[in-house]
DNA sequence: GTGTACTGTCTTGACATCGAGATATCTCTC
DNA sequence: GAGAGATATCTCGATGTCAAGACAGTACAC
């Protein structure tokens, strides 16, 4: 056989080339197989947060707050942007994370609009607990390849990501030149 | 050398180091993007679908169909395992799908609990008139990317996905948490 | 100050998904 | 050919998310 189907894109790769050899169906090799490595770390991210009482969501929120640091404070507004969810989600978030308390709820001092929201001490704990144990499971996961592999792969990710990420304006995702500064 | 924060991941990583510098949090750099990247792309799938009046849920299952080749057909179950979904996802899914007249249901004549879905006219011309579509803008967002490149990233992300895709245990997608209990 | 535009957060309704269980059928053993 | 267990699909209730809009407060011009 010509195929070695190896994973599952490859032979879903093959099974286009097989219907529509019209078409160059390349770029399926690179972005299915990020959508399903996607789907397949939510899975694994649900087991390894279980264990600590806690939903992927309730992580994703908590482990921001970890990162901002000292008082660990950050408005809802900077939540979302940091989560990738929109308001309405994360106000549901906040609200079930605050009844759980994980996370506390103040209204800023210097913008009445405003509010913020900060860890407990359990909510710090249960955090730093599962993040260690989710760095672990991850690490596990990337077993399979060499420092140097994963520093390739890294850096590949980032060349994809970066248009995303950092100009609001996708007009030319050609070579990545748009210099700001 | 310091970060660059190229994207959102070298500075999430950053923070990270500031806050946990006794934590190797490595494996972030390949794991967080796959993830990040495939929320990006469920965006740029929604948006290219649109012009098609499919929604991604809709064109997974009906390229599923398409790649099956020939009579266009698959059963519930084939469907299910090729979109990691569970069952009860899959059948909503056909019901709308069926409503919408992209497909068709009928009994498997070999088998009485089963059921055939097959794609209509209307279903083919649209699926593929979207997935020409898709490749189209799949290949811009690679195009920051040499075909050297792409190749290495197709292949270290595959290294990453064979041990979910093909171990001893290719039962529904939707275990949700194992562990004897 | 008053008006206008903007920003930050919350509310609401629709919806796709999951998980567990129900039902019907098939397969295999005795 | 009867029973046990496996398999295929569907049903149902709960849940997390989004999109759009409501509302309160801020910033800045005049």
């Amino acid at each position: 056989m010509t195929e070695d189907a190896r994973d599952e894109v490859d032979r879903l790769v093959a099974a286009w080339r097989a219907e529509r050899p019209d078409l160059d169906v390349e770029p399926l090799q690179v972005l299915s197989r990020v959508s399903r490595l996607a789907r397949h770390l939510d899975r694994a991210r649900r087991a390894a947060f279980a264990e600590h009482d806690l939903e992927p969501w309730e992580f994703d929120v908590l482990t921001a707050l970890r990162r901002a640091g000292k008082p660990y404070e950050l408005s809802p507004g900077a939540l979302l942007r940091a989560t990738l969810v929109t308001s309405g989600t994360m106000t549901n978030r906040i609200d079930r994370l605050a009844a759980a308390g994980l996370v506390r709820r103040r209204p800023d001092p210097e913008d009445r609009r405003g509010v913020l929201v900060s860890l407990t001490d359990t909510g710090l704990g249960r955090v730093d607990a599962a993040f260690a144990d989710l760095l672990r499971r991850e690490r596990e996961l990337l077993s399979g390849l060499g420092d140097e592999d994963r520093r390739t792969l890294a850096s590949l990710l980032r060349t994809l990501l970066t248009p995303f990420d950092s100009p609001p304006d996708p007009h030319r995702p050609g070579r990545g030149h748009d210099h700001s500064e």
